[in-house]
DNA sequence: AAATACGCTTGATAAAGATCAATCTATTTT
DNA sequence: AAAATAGATTGATCTTTATCAAGCGTATTT
């Protein structure tokens, strides 16, 4: 079962606490190893998202799509990342997301019911759920506050310095989407940044 | 001691537990209630935010003032609420914004210290944390997505919608900003949205 | 009561970004 | 190998939003 070391260090790291030999069986006994292909939906629009899955490999946009068929890019997610809408996980509500692999994915995954009894009494899932929790609210702040006050190349800016890798990772329309920006208008403020 | 009612109130009812005497007790000693007036600042960019408080009475705004002077408004904090920003008050580094109050308020502060060794220890606190936390997640992805696939236009409806009493608590120049518009946008926008 | 500040509106103009259409290249798919 | 698809770019035009300036009414302040 090695693509569970990913996540026991994931644990470990942000818990800053060990997990015991017994606490690792809990995580085998209850996450389900999955594979996700290239193009394959995690999560439906309407659908209620019953799962969370850790990304052990592999990479999913969280989007929707407006009435006039255009994509909205609400999250990206690589490895080490948990995959889900939130909303509709925690709730049990149909979701207004779709989530689809950008790339073939393993992940493990996981009922909220099942974390609920048996994940989140181990003191150290716990821990690194506050943690996970804190700089969700720090980078979800940043992201608004970016939103609101900085211009396009601005926004595309900051992202090149806080995730290098998505720009190298990711096709520049799906940037693009995320910023909030037409592809064509991230082409052009490339261009222009670029002088 | 009565303005400690309301927090005890916001506590059990998110927790969904009660608190007993004792653990209102220990409320009682460790959050400080104090008075700010119209326009006294909370926090001050550059400072550390050493306290959070729990909004007994009035209102606030969080904001940053960029190189042309503008400020830009992130969020705007009512009763039962928690005042602060939590990048600096979880990781006690300089922040990048101020709270500013917008009536005179009352509040109950205490530091992130104090939360943590007395607070949290309360199983009712401590679920309260989480749901709250919850909660914060679902607003700010709902509030992220508002602004990337959105008009002016629908995000101002969308608020109306969701937070009506925004609208009639705070003047419009606020509430443009909070969209990320300036002033004369939102005008126009509601007097040709109400055609 | 006069003065000041604040918030809202309107107009003219400019800038940022969207849309539509075409082209080009590099992958994939068949 | 040929065909289809996906992604990036560019140009022309349109829409949305910002900026600057002025004016107006209503609270506050003095």
């Amino acid at each position: 079962m090695h693509n569970f070391q990913a996540l026991f260090d994931y644990v470990q790291k942000l818990s800053g606490e060990m997990l015991s030999a017994d606490d690792k069986q809990v995580f085998i006994a209850h996450f389900k190893p999955k594979k996700i292909r290239k193009r394959q939906y995690f999560l439906q629009e309407g659908d209620v998202c019953k799962y969370t899955g850790f990304i052990v490999k592999g990479a999913a946009k969280t989007f929707t799509v407006d009435e006039k068929g255009h994509e909205h890019i609400l999250k990206l997610s690589v490895e080490n990342w948990w995959l889900a809408d939130f909303e509709s996980f925690y709730k049990l509500t149909p979701s207004r997301f779709n989530i689809e692999a950008l790339e073939d994915m393993e992940i493990l995954q996981i009922t909220h019911g099942l974390v609920e009894e048996f994940i989140k009494p181990i003191p150290a899932f716990s821990a690194m759920q506050n943690v996970l929790s804190q700089n969700n609210t720090i980078a979800a702040q940043k992201r608004m506050q970016s939103s609101i006050s900085q211009t396009g190349e601005e926004r595309f800016q900051e992202l090149v310095n806080d995730y290098p890798h998505f720009i190298q990772r990711f096709p520049q329309n799906l940037i693009a989407s995320y910023l909030g920006l037409t592809p064509e208008t991230l082409s052009r403020i490339r261009k222009n940044s670029s002088k």
